[in-house]
DNA sequence: CTGCCGATGCCCT
DNA sequence: GGGCATCGGCAGC
């Protein structure tokens, strides 16, 4: 069973919005997945976007209508998961909680630990079984299933992870505590201590 | 626990 | 040819 649909119209809205909405909402492909912990926002005006050059062959699914999936492969052994928002905007889905089909995420990804199994956009995508095949894939039917959810915790913002460009903007939003993200806010800005 | 490093494909200039 | 929206292993606190 699933929960309560996304309204209509969810993702054609700004990249930031939506990614901090889509933590604590339920994402599932091919019945495998789990509630989203981590998400990072990317949109057109972003150098640290693909799409901030413009359209291009692998870029293309991102500057389409809004609610379908982009995938890319990172680093030449990775697929990562965006869900396209506004044209050439969209929200990378870095972190979930496993809970649904555990055991086809731990064979895929040859782990057992929940923790680790879909901790990082790489590895959610080796655990629920992502690859290009679902580049540019509507969200709104099968295989994908997404439902609103509430998040197991607040959502806080940070910067976003592993880029060069932009590294300050705080377009990172996870779950305060969560064992499951990539990566906890880091204790010196979790305080609200003073940014550099 | 943290941090460095290499692997490895391919897009884009 | 340069540069990655990453990950796992291993070294060293």
């Amino acid at each position: 069973m699933t929960g309560p649909a996304l309204p209509a119209g969810f993702f054609d809205r700004p990249a930031a919005l939506v990614a901090r909405e889509l933590v604590g909402c339920d994402l599932r492909i091919h019945g495998v997945g789990g509630p989203i912990v981590e998400t990072e926002a990317y949109d057109r005006t972003d150098p640290a976007s693909h799409s901030f050059a413009g359209p291009t062959r692998r870029n293309a699914s991102m500057f389409g209508p809004a609610g379908h999936a982009y995938v890319y492969r990172s680093y030449g052994l990775h697929w990562c998961l965006n869900l396209v928002c506004q044209p050439g905007s969209a929200v990378l889905i870095r972190a979930l909680e496993p809970r649904h089909d555990l055991a086809a995420m731990a064979a895929r990804r040859g782990l057992d630990d929940p923790r680790r199994l879909c901790a990082g956009p790489g590895r959610l995508c080796q655990a629920l079984g992502v690859t290009d095949a679902e580049d540019g894939l509507l969200l709104d039917r099968p295989p994908f299933a997404l439902s609103l959810g509430t998040p197991d915790g607040s959502v806080v913002a940070d910067r976003r992870i592993g880029l060069t460009r932009a590294v300050e903007t705080p377009w990172r939003f996870l779950v305060a505590g969560s064992r499951f993200v990539s990566r906890p806010v880091p204790r010196a800005r979790a305080k609200g201590r003073a940014d550099a």
